[in-house]
This record gives C-alpha cells, structure tokens and sequence, in this order.
DNA sequence: TAAATTAACTGATGCGGATCAGTACTTTTT
DNA sequence: AAAAAGTACTGATCCGCATCAGTTAATTTA
C-alpha cells in the first residue's frame, strides 16, 4: 500500500516521443513539407522567453535546458534530451508568445514544424492528438514532482536527486562528463551556485561521487538515494 | 519590450472550460449517460493520490484544492473552481492511478466521467481534443509561474499574490469570507503556518487588508501588488 | 601569448523563515 | 454542558542557505 509517490526533482522527460509514428504517410510528407531542421551550436538561445510563437519546435539530436526568467532570476524547468519536444507550449491557441526560453548545451538539430499544419494534424488525426495530450499531461506531472522537491526537500537532498536523474536519464552511465555548468546545476537542484559548489565537493569528500572539473562518476548509488529521499 | 513575464503564485485556472460545448447532441447524450453528478461535502476527499483512476472529474459547482503529499509534507497544486477540470490526469493512459489528491472546501457536486468514453470523445472529436489540449497548456504554463514565484520570491511577495489571486480570481470581490484554513493558505504560499499568521497579522496592522477570523477586505490594492513585484 | 572574461571555488557573515513550545479560542464529540 | 480535538495565534530560538567579498583556474578574445 504504497500511496506516496517517490517525488524526485528529476526534470527529464522520461521517456522519447514516439507520436509520428502515428501519422500516415501522406501527413507525414505534410509535416516534412512543412518543416526544417536546423542546426545550433551550443550555447545558443533556440527560443526566447516573451517572443512571438511560429512554429513548434522538436530536439532531433542535441541537449537543451528549458527555463523561465524574470530578468534577475532564471529557473531551470526541463531539461530536453534528443526525440522530445521543446515545450508544446506554442500549440494551444492563446500563447502567442513563448512562456520560456531555450538554450542548447550541445549542438542540436531541430526540427521547427509550421505551427499551423501542426495544428490541423491534431485536428484531423486522433491518434497523433492522443499522444499530444499524453506528452503534455506527463509533463505536468513531473512536474508536480519537482515542484513539490524544489519545495520541500533540503539542498543535500535535491542535489542527490539531480546528480542521479544524469546518471540514470540522460547519460545512462555512472561516468558522464557534464555539459552544464556550476550555474546550471545550482538552477536545476534551486540553490546559489555557492551552496552547489560546497555540496559537491563534500559528495566527493564523503565517496559519493568522483568529480574532476566536468568529469562525474557516481560512486555510491545506494547512499544517493538514501540522501534524496530523507532530504 | 516587455519580455518578463509577470509572474504570480496564483493558482487559479483562468477561464472556465467551455469544451464540453465542442461535442455534438449525440456525442453530449453520450457523455451524459456514462457520467454522474455526485455531490461531496465540505472537507472532502475527492480523488486520493496513488489510488486507481476510473473517471475523469469536472467541477460543475464548488470549490476545491489539488495537492500532493508525501506523509509528511503537503504542496497545493492549484485551486480548481466551478466549470473547471479537477486535472486531467486520468485522460493519459499511461497514469493508472492519481498523481494527486483532492478536497473539497465547500458542497460540490461533481461530474464523473467514464475515462474510457472520454478518451473516446477525444478520439472521434478532434475539436473537443483541441480543447483538452489548451487545458493541459495552459496548467503547465500556469504552473511554470506559480514555480518561479515559490522559488524566488520572498514570502510577503507571495502572501500578497495569493490574496491579490484569491480577490481577483475567486471572489471577484475585495471582500470574501475565506473558505480555507490557515494551513491551506500557508500551502498555498508555501510557507509554515505561522509565518503565514504573523505577515498577514502585519498586512493587517499595516492597511493593506482588513482581516476578522474568516471574514478578509483587501483595502490597498496598490501596496499589495508593488509588494508581490518586489518580493 | 598576453590580456580580458568568465567560471570555479573558498571563507565570513547574516537573515528569512522554520521549528519548537507554548496559550487562547473555536468547533466537534460525547 | 463538559471534554476533547482541532485551529489560531504568540514569542523565543536556531539553522540552512543566500549573500557578499574575495582568490584561483579555465576559456575567450585580442
């Protein structure tokens, strides 16, 4: 009788888009007609925060961070791996504007898709809606779970969390070389980069973690999670 | 040049959900016969996170919170009023049980949906799917908000958010006799209940609201909205 | 390759707000 | 109507983490 759900900040979408799948070969042409790929370096601002919505945009190769500013503060939302999509948030009819920015942590393709015949794909194929409606339902609740961790749960903890989403979902390794940086992490585990800093180097001190510069490698798994959950 | 978003803890769906106006007579007739109207009690459970989902849930009247919890801590999601969607989590297939619980503040009579027929609507109806979609949106949207705000703003800025919200959104009133407990609004702002007490006893002692038991005014509108941009 | 930025790190300090430990009031139960 | 239980409130204390003010290291730019 497990009811409480394990809320982790993990910020990953958990699993990658299969939803083209359900389009016929005719739509999919459409969409092909009616779309590019284009590609970034890293570091770069794919889209910004208050410009205007025209195409919706989906990671076909790359690394992003999704997150929202008011112009002091800067709160990491999601972290976007390669087959998902940038935020579906230009889809609904009343968001003329982007609700957040994107920025690349390594050179991506993206495929911008006309926003229009996105649109009338929902309109005219169910399934393709279905699995629009499942994305954005999932992304809610994560983040619900994150929300709940950014809230209630103590630094050590949180930063246990984030270090283990990188092992386990993005980079699916023990030994990753981290393409964010100090700043990043502190927005994602919500702390000063101060406080991340310090916390790092004492999972390191303690055998948690071996970290040289960019270079991770979790040492203790068993520990992390012991740490993420009692916060 | 406004790019920053004004952000604010409200938790508030902005618009009722007018979808149900989408469907056809004989899709509404089949809507009406795999639904019912039950009514709850105030300080009622209405869905308990972790428990099976069986149907889709729509305020037809009354007021009620969304939360989640761990044993131990408990974070309020959002508010949901009348002619709104108690989430919608149930629609994606891959949630078989709740990510949240619900309770109702005051009587509610709610509609419960058969989640098969509903995901049938959204098959058959790509209008009514449509629909759903902006939903989900516009939550995550709304939520990105209320995220950055628990975040980063100060505790007074987000007391007087929740009061300006609860005022504007809610009531429509400056003055309203406030269905929720301290506590809940202690969740609400994300803060212990008795730092809650203690700024709204200073608003109070300050002129901003006037504030009897239950009983709230909201009597300086401008203070109120300088202190929830500041911080 | 030197100069200039930017990122990474360290130590000292301070404050916002949680927590604890109560009392008073209100509502529910018996 | 008395007892019990929950809610509202107050004061004292304390600590987690932000903030500030630096130094050192790593990139970028010139």
């Amino acid at each position: 009788m497990e009811n409480s759900l394990k809320f982790t900040g993990c910020t990953i979408s958990s699993h990658s888009c299969d939803c083209f799948k359900t389009l016929s070969e005719e739509e999919e042409k459409l969409l092909n007609d009616n779309s590019v790929i284009v590609k970034y370096n890293k570091r770069e601002v794919l889209c910004k925060q208050g410009s205007l919505v025209d195409h919706v945009m989906y990671m076909e190769k790359g690394l992003a961070k999704i997150f929202v500013e008011d112009g002091i503060n800067s709160l990491l939302l999601r972290i976007v791996p390669d087959r998902n999509f940038l935020g579906l948030a230009a889809v609904a009819e009343e968001h003329r504007t982007f609700p957040y920015s994107a920025m690349s942590y390594i050179d991506c393709e993206i495929r911008q898709i006309d926003v229009g015949i996105f649109r009338k794909l929902i309109a005219q194929n169910p399934a393709f809606a279905k699995q629009i409606i499942d994305i954005l339902s999932s992304n809610s609740v994560q983040l619900y779970g994150r929300f709940f961790c950014l809230t209630y749960k103590q630094a050590y903890g949180r930063l246990a969390d984030i270090i283990l989403c990188l092992g386990d979902r993005i980079f699916r390794n023990c030994e990753f070389e981290l393409p964010l940086s100090r700043k990043d992490l502190a927005e994602l585990s919500g702390m000063s980069s101060e406080t991340l800093i310090r916390m790092l180097k004492k999972f390191n001190d303690e055998g948690l973690i071996e970290m040289k510069g960019k270079a991770f490698t979790i040492l203790d798994y068993e520990r992390l999670r012991k740490i993420s959950i009692t916060g």
